[in-house]
DNA sequence: AAGAGACTTTCATTCTATGAAAGCATTTGG
DNA sequence: CCAAATGCTTTCATAGAATGAAAGTCTCTT
């Protein structure tokens, strides 16, 4: 099985390549701007923002709203109601999502800690699924969070091994979404990674106050881009009782593998 | 305050006038066929539903999943991960769902039922918010699910006073997307329709056997595309009983425009 | 192993997408 | 209350993006 990611431009875009398809992609960054400012944008917000003219950006909203994607009140735009419908077809279809279930049920159930899965999503990484353990967070994290790769253990596991290169432009990323403060370097990420041969990644108090953090990897063909973690507060747990899990959580992730290969479409 | 509806081709097209910006239109066309077939699509099957030749489908495929709205395993495509935050942003910042939200709480707790909130999407309606009453309903119905317009209260009460041309075109819709008999027709949608004059909508057994449900549209300028709906099991409440708790759905329904009227961008 | 089917790339052509500029509308300031 | 400014929308000529035919490549089937 393999797993095609295009990986282009999710994110901020630089301007190498001219790409194909320059409306619609123009279109899914006006999109992604009304997400990234949450709060409702005008045309002119967004025709300056995404760099381009006003003609064009109205006709794009023009076709994302007959889709629902885009809804206007008065003169400011926001996300539409089509992206429920659209996240309920993800949530019940997507592989990802419902072969995990019953692993992080076992899992969380082994450990008593709350089992997270989170995938790869441009520069960030988003929240897919969770099943709570015996304590509960103290923060609510509703899925499709969008949360930076530098910070939390969930996040370095998945930038593990990757070229220097790479981590550079996580970094500028990270400090361009804001999740970073803007002197973040690529030293400083690289001195929060798991030590190569590591194949988990341990965080506390890193991404949320108070929370200890492990992770591993799903291993499919190529960089993972999918991870699972093992969450606790504090009071808890300890950093050992915590990485007590890391082989519960490995055979979890092996599981999980397993069931995405074996998958048949 | 004005809600503008472009209101052109949520739904299937049939080729009437040459609209604008032709490959955003046919990408949007692609992304909506991948939630109507809840399972994953082979590029020459999105080809072919879709009406468009291989290069272009593929072309959009790759655009889409550079964004994370499509993903692809092996040869198949499905939605992709994006829609989760995009469908948060959506939860989190739309004023219909975060103003509804109080209101729903309210009648729900005044009437002991379920309150819901549904929004018109194309030629259907979607759940956007919803909370319990006391009974809870048999069926899980989660947030973004499609439901038909024509079928339950909710649906029917944003059809009253639509002109026959409009009824006929929902209609065909709701046979189209397999909600209704090949039979349908726009004589027994009228049928079931509210009385002229009746502000609220009744159904019993409709959607789902054993469900009762009153709904009141939202009052917005022009027609209404917002309901909401007061449902319960038939083994918590009569006919009477819910209808009963219209003058508080009719009370949430107004405080809910209003609230709306009033926020300021 | 060979053939059929499906996917991908290339490329010339068409027509769509584009932004400048003018025309309206709405808001702001005097 | 009017004037000026700002923001939105439409029009239109042009560039170049989007398109599908056809050839090329890969993959699965028999």
């Amino acid at each position: 099985m393999t797993v095609t990611s295009t990986q282009s431009g999710a994110a901020a875009e630089d301007g190498a390549k001219p790409s194909n398809m320059r409306s619609l992609s123009r279109a899914m960054e006006v999109f992604a701007e009304l997400q990234r400012a949450d709060r409702p944008q005008r045309l002119s917000d967004l025709a300056r923002t995404c760099g381009m003219s006003l003609p064009t950006t109205l006709r794009i909203l023009r076709v994302l709203q007959d889709f629902g994607m885009v809804s206007q009140i008065d003169k400011t735009y926001r996300i539409g109601p089509a992206v429920l419908p659209a996240a309920r077809s993800y949530l019940e279809n997507d592989p990802l999502v419902t072969s995990s279930r019953p692993v992080l049920q076992q899992v969380a159930a082994q450990t008593g800690m709350t089992a997270s899965l989170y995938t790869r999503l441009g520069f960030e990484r988003i929240l897919v699924a969770r099943v709570d353990g015996d304590a509960p967070l103290r923060y609510d994290m509703p899925l499709g969070k969008r949360l930076p790769l530098t910070v939390g253990a969930a996040g370095k596991i998945l930038l593990a091994g990757a070229p220097d290169s790479h981590l550079q432009e996580v970094a500028q990323a990270a400090v361009a979404a804001g999740h970073e403060p803007p002197t973040f370097s690529l030293a400083e990420l690289k001195a929060r990674l798991p030590e190569p041969g590591t194949d988990y990644a341990y965080s506390a108090d890193e991404r949320a106050t108070g929370v200890l953090s492990v992770a591993i990897a799903i291993n499919r063909s190529g960089l993972p881009s999918e991870s699972i973690a093992l969450t606790s507060p504090v009071e808890a747990a300890t950093e050992d009782g915590l990485k007590a899990g890391i082989p519960e959580l490995r055979r979890a992730a092996a599981r999980l593998a397993e069931l995405l290969e074996g998958t048949v479409y």
